[in-house]
DNA sequence: ATTGTGGCCTGCCCGC
DNA sequence: TGCGGGCAGGCCACAA
């Protein structure tokens, strides 16, 4: 599903999109509009104008446009997939599909000259957004130092892996990219955030980062290396203990027993 | 404030 | 072969 490697992905495609003039949005789905606003409103805020900057915050994509418009805020749910011009952003997404049933198009931008932003998603899980509130999120999981790390498990009785998943305080980690984060890392995902020693918080860290990274190369949340024994019955690929299957902060997580601790 | 829970959305897969 | 239940998880409302 997206997190927010996919959602980098979607990032550079829409760049592509910056500087055409918007003449047209297409809103057919009332319920995937945020925020109390009309198609009606999208509209009037969008076109004539051109998307300016794209920007991105945890999960959230973020297209500014000119004369001091508003920025578009897209969020992509379990199953959103965006395309631009005819072409997926992405080639594999876990948990969706690519077929194309029109009803799953939710939110269409259409570009002088032909081309059209377009927001794929099947469940509805995803929504459009006028200005969204971006204070709402933490800092970004690829940018947050150790330091700030260490601030946002401090004090907190919360299981580490809901901590890290808690986009108020980090933006970023949905569940695979957190299960695969703290197995390779070897921290118990159902610890207290605040029982981490600096020596752990410092690990942790450079754990996240090396994931993001070799994910990001491999091309999605989906390539880790726990992600093929995360199943029902699977093995952990490290040692070959039997993994543990939990709900922890409200998400089915994988974990081994034998070196998360 | 913090933390936990349930519901929403719908396609897909499994077992009968 | 068709059908129904369970499952996937990002996000939000709500409760304690």
């Amino acid at each position: 599903m997206p997190e927010m490697l996919e959602v980098e992905v979607y990032r550079r495609a829409a760049h592509a999109a910056l500087g055409r003039r918007i003449i047209d949005i297409s809103a057919p789905d009332a319920w995937f509009l945020k925020g109390g606003i009309t198609a009606a409103a999208v509209g009037d805020a969008l076109i004539g104008r051109e998307f300016v900057a794209d920007r991105r915050r945890g999960k959230l994509l973020l297209l500014d446009t000119s004369d001091d418009g508003p920025t578009l805020g897209l969020r992509f749910g379990m199953t959103g997939i965006l395309e631009l011009d005819g072409v997926d952003a992405i080639e594999a997404l876990q948990y969706s599909t690519h077929r194309r049933n029109p009803e799953w198009e939710r939110f269409v931008v259409h570009f002088d000259g032909g081309g059209a932003l377009r927001l794929r998603d099947p469940r509805r899980l995803g929504g459009v957004e006028l200005d969204p509130d971006e204070d709402r999120l933490g800092p970004d999981a690829g940018t947050v130092g150790v330091a700030e790390l260490r601030s946002i498990l401090a004090g907190s009785t919360s299981p580490l892996k809901a901590r890290l998943m808690d986009q108020a305080k980090l933006a970023g980690l949905g569940n695979l990219l957190t299960d695969e984060t703290l197995w390779r890392a070897g921290l118990d995902p159902a610890r207290q955030s605040r029982s981490l020693d600096s020596d752990e918080v410092a690990l942790l860290h450079g754990e996240m980062k090396r994931t993001l990274k070799d994910l990001g190369k491999r091309g999605g949340s989906h390539l880790g290396d726990l992600q093929q024994a995360r199943q029902r019955g699977g093995i952990c690929p490290r040692d070959g203990a039997a993994l543990d299957r939990r709900t922890i902060g409200g998400r089915t997580t994988y974990s081994c027993p034998v070196h998360q601790i």
